[in-house]
DNA sequence: TACATTTGGTTTAATTTTGGATCATCTGAC
DNA sequence: GTCAGATGATCCAAAATTAAACCAAATGTA
């Protein structure tokens, strides 16, 4: 996997990222030709082709015997911090928020909203056997929460979240905790958090999904030690 | 599931996936066709018919004797959301998140932190008189206390909810509800909250700081019915 | 100003990588 | 048994990478 001879169309992927990342940013001036060519492994001209590509698509400005440029304004947001953090991190983060989402399910959510949860639900239950539709109904029952608070904010918390949630190699190693088991589990605590918002009993929902978390919690510092 | 072999249908269904997950971005070069093929353990013919629906589909164009690469743009992510929010459903989310920040604080906080936050304390009970000042340090406070407890990502969305809450009309309204004594109240819940995580009691600091949140709600559904 | 250095620009041919195509064979489902 | 689909091996041709040498523009320095 790592051995592979990397083409213009790589580097040119590798420093769009770069640039997009900040590490280069406008007006910076990037290292000469031959030395970034020799820093990412590659021939001269490969490098050349890949920064005539970004010049085509307007990252940088390159000139003959000064240079090349970069001209890129990267749009201030702001998915960076969120890829420094970790799955513990996140964990924290859930156990701040879908708590208090599910009081506010209470509050606010309607019969439609209950359906919809029960049916993500009887997905997730269908899905015992195959860890990858579990993960992707899962995420969509913790969205579903979040929409019934009806809460802006919230909702789009929870979306940045599940965006880092399905980056990179955190689905690997999410999966790793996701065997019949566990995921049978997971089902029955959803389901028990669902009726107590249901029944209208907002501190019950709110320490069911607790528990929930804290399961996930173990599981997850489990896999970590293996 | 685990048993059976894997078709060219499996293979598409897996690829395309990955490119909504993230996994591959527009312009990305897929691993070459031998390689991918070894990867998910099937045949190169099988994959190629994987690619060939894929491109079909208009999400790779493969290129003989160059590679195949990604030409789909999931859809374009969302920061607009955050405007549309309203200083009620900002408490609710404060609500959420700051409780469980006090919890982590006590958890993870040092003395350092502790007398940074004691600082800020002191700043905002000098700004008893100036409703401006008294805003931006109440502000640092609150992100201070997010800094404590060193998670990436709650500091983050602490971060995002303040830019929001410095924009626009927002503050006119927010000083709206801050005369001297509403101010005088805050400061000396800011105080207990400090205290409580000082000695280290994290449910009590949880507790004060939803009292606290409750004097805002208060104060902010009283300054809108005026 | 004059000169040396650094930078990008270009060309060349040999080599490597890549997808395209075919075919005999194996496997599982019906 | 039949048949569709997966397999694995082989050969091909297109395309890209490489490496080395040389050119020209810009820059820095004495």
């Amino acid at each position: 996997m790592t051995g592979r001879k990397l083409g213009s169309a790589d580097i040119a992927a590798l420093l769009r990222r770069e640039i997009s990342k900040g590490t280069y940013r406008l007006h910076d001036r990037l290292p000469a030709s031959r030395q970034m060519a020799d820093e990412y492994g590659v021939a001269r001209n490969t490098l050349r082709e890949a920064l005539a590509q970004l010049e085509v698509e307007g990252y940088v400005n390159t000139r003959a015997g000064s240079g090349t440029y970069i001209t890129f304004q990267e749009k201030e947001t702001n998915v960076a911090p969120l890829e420094d953090t970790n799955p513990l991190e996140l964990i924290d983060a859930r156990f701040a928020l879908e708590p208090h989402i599910c009081r506010l399910c209470v509050l606010h959510g309607s019969r439609q909203d209950f359906d919809l949860l029960e049916g993500l639900c009887d997905r997730m239950e269908e899905a015992v056997d195959d860890p990858v539709a579990f993960a992707e109904a899962d995420t969509a029952f913790h969205k579903a929460l979040a929409a019934t608070t009806r809460n802006t904010l919230l909702i789009w918390i929870i979306d940045q979240i599940n965006t880092v949630r399905s980056l990179d190699e955190w689905t690997r190693m999410r999966h790793l905790t996701l065997d019949g088991a566990i995921i049978k589990k997971y089902n029955a605590q959803h389901r028990q958090v669902l009726n107590a918002i249901r029944l209208r009993e907002p501190e019950r929902a709110a320490n069911l999904m607790k528990e929930h978390l804290e399961t996930a919690r173990l599981s997850l510092t489990r896999a970590a030690e293996t």
